[in-house]
DNA sequence: CATGGAATGTAATAATATAACAGGCGCCAT
DNA sequence: ATGGCGCCTGTTATATTATTACATTCCATG
């Protein structure tokens, strides 16, 4: 698939977005985490990985098997396994106000909460960490005696871009 | 949900994890806002409301239209519409993590960001504005240029009741 | 009373996610 | 090498969450 974004002039800006991520490094991490746990970076697992990198956006499970489908129909639940994977492995993000799941070319250390900011106009996911947000975080927990395991920390909005370039 | 933080975590929590809200400010504030916009706060509305309000917990909606069938078999369509009037009048939040819904009886500001932390043991949720949190993720932001619209902020973890009492 | 907008009831379907199970492939201990 | 074991795959089915479509009913108002 093509990765280049399109830049055709004055019409849709929205391919323009496109973060794509390194996905070779990616590649690397996950296939690292693969050999640390002594289980295999298999070919399903690398197909969908390559996707989401590729895409540099979220996709859904159903998008992802749609596209990696050829005279061979992948199934939903191939892509589910092959996510779940990646997840552990760190490379792979869920959304949850979309339901979709973007890869992450960082590693992003344990206990620490990363804040992912998402255009509803491109569909384009920027992550930070923030040692402000995080103790902010802990803080309210702590005042209530809540234990914190898995924080979800999504900002829906508009990026810089589609802020300077509205669409229409 | 936001109860203030109980100082006695000693005591018997058996059914202390039902923190039920207040169901009457809840509904006069989903009536004031109906008044408001000129809709009617309809029987249904009014049904799907009380029902989590007495319940006090996050509910699937299918959940909840189970529990309000009687005779007649309310649909989840019914539900859901519902809910988008509950969720508009600031009376019902969805928890993005659990793809439930659950009462709330107090006000937000606009714009304000709220922390929801959600119990994995016993599902309570607890609610808390902190301006630690709102500063850092507008810091964040900023950096970026990205303007958030709709922050999704939820902890899932343990509670300091199931902390200190774990399931057995 | 007529009428138009909103809410309801009902059916169908889309979109997201998991369960269950047979078979294959690789590893490695015997 | 070979047989067993664990993990992954392929496939089917099903559960769960959410929306679309449309005919009907309700009701405030002209």
């Amino acid at each position: 698939m093509a990765r280049d974004p399109d830049q055709s002039a004055s019409g849709g800006h929205a391919e323009a977005h496109r973060h794509a991520i390194d996905a070779d490094a990616v590649q690397s991490r996950a296939r690292a985490y693969a050999t640390s746990k002594g289980i295999p970076f298999t070919a399903m697992r690398q197909r969908v990985l390559g996707l989401l990198a590729a895409s540099g956006k979220p996709m859904a499970a159903y998008e992802i098997a749609e596209k990696l489908s050829d005279a061979r129909r992948v199934q939903a639940v191939q892509v589910y396994r092959a996510l779940e994977f990646l997840q552990e492995a760190g490379c792979v993000h869920r959304l949850a106000s979309q339901s979709a799941y973007f890869a992450c070319d960082h590693l992003h250390g344990s206990g620490e909460m990363v804040v992912f900011m998402v255009c509803s106009q491109c569909g384009a996911v920027q992550e930070a960490a923030s040692d402000l947000v995080a103790r902010g975080l802990r803080g309210v927990a702590k005042t209530t005696g809540f234990k914190p395991l898995h924080p979800i920390i999504e900002l829906e909005g508009e990026c810089a871009d589609c802020t300077s370039e509205p669409v229409g």
